[in-house]
RNA sequence: GCCGAGGUAGCUCAGUGGUAGAGCACUGCUCUGAAAAAGCAGUGGUCGAAGGUCCGAUUCCUUUCCUCGGCA
């Protein structure tokens, strides 16, 4: 089987330069495991690489911030994207942070094919208004009983997408959730940053996101795309919005980024905890020696 | 110095004569086409201090310290 380097951690523990690194050393290119670089310019707040230093990237600046993009979407193009790294005889290393998509390439997720439908959506979204969240529920139960056990009775998006699926499929959404043969011989690798220093550079890289021209950056994307992109609800894009609005002081929406951006790294970090098959390295060094007694 | 308002969880504040709550923060967790999203749970306070009344005070009374306004 094909061999896949996977690079993981929280935001601001040092992924981008480590998966560059690696690349170098081991004839690789990089595949981006990220929900927002994907969109053509939203740079700094993403904490998009500068200088790829002459390594190839994949999936970075692929859509626009008025395209829609979902995970099934972002594991076909992944998954075509390190093919055809293997097949030019180089090493593919899958990094980033959105713990949903590395799943998804890494345990080949079988995702029920059915597409997002805005219009359902709102009309669900309607009668959860109007009816309340027990009553969307029931109705999801009443449809798919097994849904009772797998979905959170209290999360309405869950709930939303449970019914979409068994709505336009006529099948239970429950019985669709598949788990796909592995496709790659993975080597997981997550950066292990101690808590007290990751809150310190998360706060240092925010105050840099200012001084490189964060402002700037939202004022002409909503100048262009306008406020209401679901891509723009991403840390450090909503905040200056809502600075941009009026409604917060510049020193308000820093604090604001400072601490959702913490709470990110904190829902990450509980995400990635659970994958048993993450070796967790402390330096560099530590990486590259995995990788060469993998390859 | 005088007058007024206030001191309750890390922060902003509710509240009651029977030893206290909310939001946020903090900690843990969930997750299969929105995932930087959307949800769930938990920890936490000798109620500024000292006296007094009362079976019982964070709540009433007195004194005291501190903060913020106004007047001198």
């Amino acid at each position: 089987m094909d061999k896949l380097i996977v690079i993981l951690g929280p935001t601001a523990s040092g992924k981008t330069g480590l998966s560059i690194k690696l690349a170098k050393r081991f004839n690789g290119e990089v595949v981006s495991a990220d929900s927002r670089q994907i969109y053509r310019g939203m740079d700094i707040g993403t904490a998009k690489p500068l200088d790829l230093e002459g390594v190839n990237h994949w999936m970075l600046d692929i859509k626009n911030p008025n395209e829609l993009y979902a995970v099934a979407e972002y594991k076909k193009d992944a998954v075509a994207a390190i093919e055809d790294i293997i097949s030019k005889g180089k090493t593919p290393i899958l990094a980033g942070g959105t713990g949903l998509y590395i799943k998804a390439v890494v345990d080949n997720l079988d995702i029920p094919k059915v597409e997002a439908d805005p219009v359902l959506r709102q009309k669900i979204e309607k009668d959860l208004e109007k009816y309340g969240i027990d009553y969307v529920f029931k109705k999801l139960i009443k449809l798919d009983p097994e849904a009772a056990y797998i979905i959170d009775p209290k999360n309405p998006r869950r709930i939303i997408r449970a019914l979409e699926v068994t709505l336009l499929t006529k099948k239970p959404f429950s019985a669709q959730r598949k788990l796909g043969c592995p496709l790659f011989n993975v080597l997981e690798i997550g950066i292990d940053t101690p808590k007290e220093e990751l809150k310190k550079r998360i706060e240092k890289r925010v105050d840099q996101m200012i001084g490189a021209g964060l402002v700037e950056e939202v004022k002409s994307l909503i100048n262009k795309y306008g406020k209401n992109q679901q891509a723009f609800d991403a840390i450090g894009y909503r905040e200056i919005i809502n600075f941009l609005d009026n409604k917060i002081t510049l020193e308000e929406a820093l604090e604001e980024i400072k601490i959702d951006t913490w709470h990110y790294a904190r829902r990450q970090m509980t995400w990635f905890r659970k994958d048993k098959r993450i070796c967790w390295i402390k330096s560099p060094t530590k990486a590259e020696k995995l990788v060469k007694k993998f390859l």
